[in-house]
DNA sequence: ACCTAGTCGTCAT
DNA sequence: CGACTAGGT
């Protein structure tokens, strides 16, 4: 599927290329595209059963004919599938066994040709297939990375953190994954098509006031593999209506509200719902980070989106222990199995059908024994060396019920109740041998879904709603009751030193930024901005397109940040925290919660009161000229930089 | 003019 | 997977 007509729409900023045009770069390939078409020339014997391995050996003239160019190919492939899609799974391995039986009918017959069309229908990539191309990549050393679910949310990582220059792939989707420089149509003598996000907003149907957040909604909207698009919607009725409205879930709303007045698509049940799962789909689905050695999510979680995260696991995919994930990223462990390669496990793509009910129960999609993070407290092993901890016992409330649910409760110690809607703060470890007795899956978290076990000041993770209590200090509801529980030592891993272009498409916020414009006659100009801010690249340069804009150098406050940040808005309810937790945490805090104060839009009615902030209290006026480090500060256009 | 849903080709000799 | 197209709105 991939979004389905949105090549044609960016016929117009599509470049023809050649691979010579990227010598010296390193170019992620989307390896299943291969694979696929490698294994067409093959297909009756893979379909036989036969042992052949003509299809690494296409896949290795491509490796070749990309190096040839002096390019270094990564190599990135398939992992286990996200559950969410196991239905379409399920439909096309049953497509595939219908043409298999066929193609052994017109092989009984004689009809050799024809039993070969069949076997060609039924070509189906295997793990096991994957890893023979690896051996051969091990041997010529060339660099593969196996993801742990899709490859596509992969490639756009390996791309993102700077690992490879492009993306070569068919798929459109790898640009509704933030991909900048993608590939396409590669042929045997090397030319290809390339598609550059940055050229965006020369497309005639986003050419004002487009920004990323705006193309992935629009493709969602127009149909995409996680949400089947609206009766009636197409890429075209997709892109017109992002183009004339304020926010989607504005025009979601008008539509449910007024459709049946005004001319507008059936909305079907949990569309919105639906919607947004596909939105964190794109932005967070779970990929594996070379660097750290574990999964991460694509981007950075906004402190409002981790709301939706809980038990997104089907979209997102499950979180892994980092020696699984590294295991499987290496090639040492299967993607579906976690275990081992091993032949007889391509029985979980085959022959499904009468040990349906058995291999279901075997494959991830339901839980497993397999290792999990962290099945035990082991994790817990790695994070006592800290001395400086305390005792905390906690409890969890649920967002979804009105009602709060206590998993651990210690009905001796009094329970401070507090509003289930608090903007980030941090929490003050001072005691000895900290404990958190009971949290829920933590979305990001490395010591997600544990119920008991030790953390330290440094760990860095979030849980929901959670009401913790100390015993072994006085606590009130003014610093009890984090969303996040940000470790005081140190705040935040190091600050990001980056270069890298920017597009108009851009958002993301800074501690310290360099910005240096560049135009056609040659003249540079840099601009410096070291207040905290948010800045919205919006798409400022279409009056002088040839402008180009490169990111110098920023330390971020946060990874660059893929959503669309409206100007910012004070909270409604300043955070009651004390300066303590101010001073590290303002600005990613207020930026933070300046995102929740809009997400309310997708609770769908019923349960968003209940996240609201109970209290209104007047925000703070903000200075508008100086930005004061650590005051929230509007979001700055980048024009700003350079006066206009 | 646009959308939908279906079919076809993908390799290689 | 995309490309292409007949047939519908």
């Amino acid at each position: 599927m991939g979004i389905s007509g949105l090549l044609p729409l960016l016929e117009p900023i599509k470049k023809n290329k050649h691979l010579r045009d990227y010598a010296g770069m390193r170019v992620a390939v989307d390896t299943y595209v291969w694979l696929h078409r490698a294994a067409f020339g093959c297909a009756m014997d893979l379909g036989l059963g036969k042992k052949t391995t003509a299809y690494v050996s296409f896949c290795m003239k491509r490796v070749a004919l990309l190096r040839q160019f002096g390019i270094t190919p990564v190599l990135v492939f398939d992992g286990g599938c996200l559950p969410m899609k196991s239905h379409t799974e399920r439909e096309r391995r049953l497509r595939r066994q219908e043409a298999k039986k066929k193609a052994h009918e017109e092989l009984l017959k004689g009809d050799t040709s024809k039993a070969m069309e069949m076997f060609q229908q039924c070509v189906n990539i295997t793990p096991n297939m994957a890893l023979e191309l690896i051996k051969a990549l091990r041997k010529e050393k060339i660099e593969f990375i196996v993801a742990p679910y899709e490859a596509d949310a992969q490639l756009a990582y390996l791309e993102k953190i700077g690992k490879v220059d492009a993306v070569l792939t068919e798929d459109s989707d790898l640009l509704v994954f933030g991909c900048q420089r993608v590939l396409l149509k590669l042929d045997a003598n090397g030319s290809v098509v390339e598609i550059n996000a940055r050229d965006f907003p020369h497309v005639p149907c986003m050419k004002r006031g487009w920004t990323f957040a705006k193309f992935r909604q629009a493709c969602i909207l127009s149909g995409c593999d996680y949400l089947p698009s609206l009766k009636g919607v197409g890429i075209k009725k997709a892109f017109d209506t992002l183009n004339s409205s304020s926010s989607i879930e504005r025009t979601l709303k008008t539509w449910r509200t007024f459709g049946f007045s005004i001319k507008a698509p059936k909305m079907r049940d949990g569309y919105e719902t639906a919607f947004k799962e596909a939105e964190l789909t794109f932005l967070y689905q779970r990929v594996y980070d070379p660097d750290k050695k574990r999964l991460v999510h694509l981007n950075e979680p906004i402190l409002s989106d981790l709301d939706f995260m809980e038990d997104l696991c089907k979209f997102l995919g499950r979180d892994l222990e980092p020696s699984v994930a590294e295991g499987i990223a290496i090639g040492e462990l299967n993607p579906y199995t976690l275990r081992p390669y091993h032949p007889d496990d391509d029985f979980f793509y085959e022959d499904l059908d009468a040990k349906d009910d058995e291999a279901t129960r075997h494959h991830p999609i339901k839980p497993t024994p397999v290792p999990h993070v962290p099945k035990d407290l082991s994790a817990s092993a790695r994070i006592l060396q800290v001395s400086t901890t305390a005792n905390l016992t906690g409890q969890y409330t649920t967002k979804s019920s009105d009602s709060t649910s206590k998993f651990f409760s210690q009905p001796e110690k009094p329970t401070i109740d507090v509003d289930e809607h608090v903007y980030s703060s941090s929490f003050p470890i001072t005691k000895n041998d900290l404990e958190l007795k009971a949290a829920e899956p933590s979305p990001i978290a490395s010591l997600s879904r544990f119920r008991s076990t030790s953390i330290n000041p440094s760990d860095d993770f979030s849980y929901h709603s959670t009401v913790l209590k100390s015993k072994a200090h006085a606590v009130d509801s003014n610093n009890v009751s984090p969303v996040r529980l940000t470790p005081v030592i140190p705040p935040r891993p190091a600050m990001h030193l980056l270069k890298r272009s920017v597009t108009e498409m851009d958002s993301f916020s800074y501690e310290h930024v360099q910005i240096r414009k560049e135009t056609t006659d040659g003249n540079k100009t840099d601009r410096e901005n070291s207040s905290p801010a948010n800045v919205a690249v919006e798409s400022w340069v279409t009056e002088e397109a040839s402008v180009k804009i490169h990111l110098e150098s920023a330390r971020y406050m946060e990874q660059t940040n893929p959503h669309q940040h409206r100007p910012y808005k004070p909270p409604a309810v300043m955070p009651k925290t004390k300066a303590v937790f101010g001073s590290a945490f303002n600005g990613l805090s207020t930026f933070r919660s300046s995102s929740a104060s809009e997400q309310h839009v997708y609770q769908g009615g019923d349960n968003s009161s209940s996240l609201k902030p109970k209290k209104a209290r007047p925000a703070p006026s903000l200075p508008k000229k100086r930005l004061g480090a650590g005051r929230p500060t509007n979001l700055i256009p980048i024009t700003a930089f350079f006066g206009k």
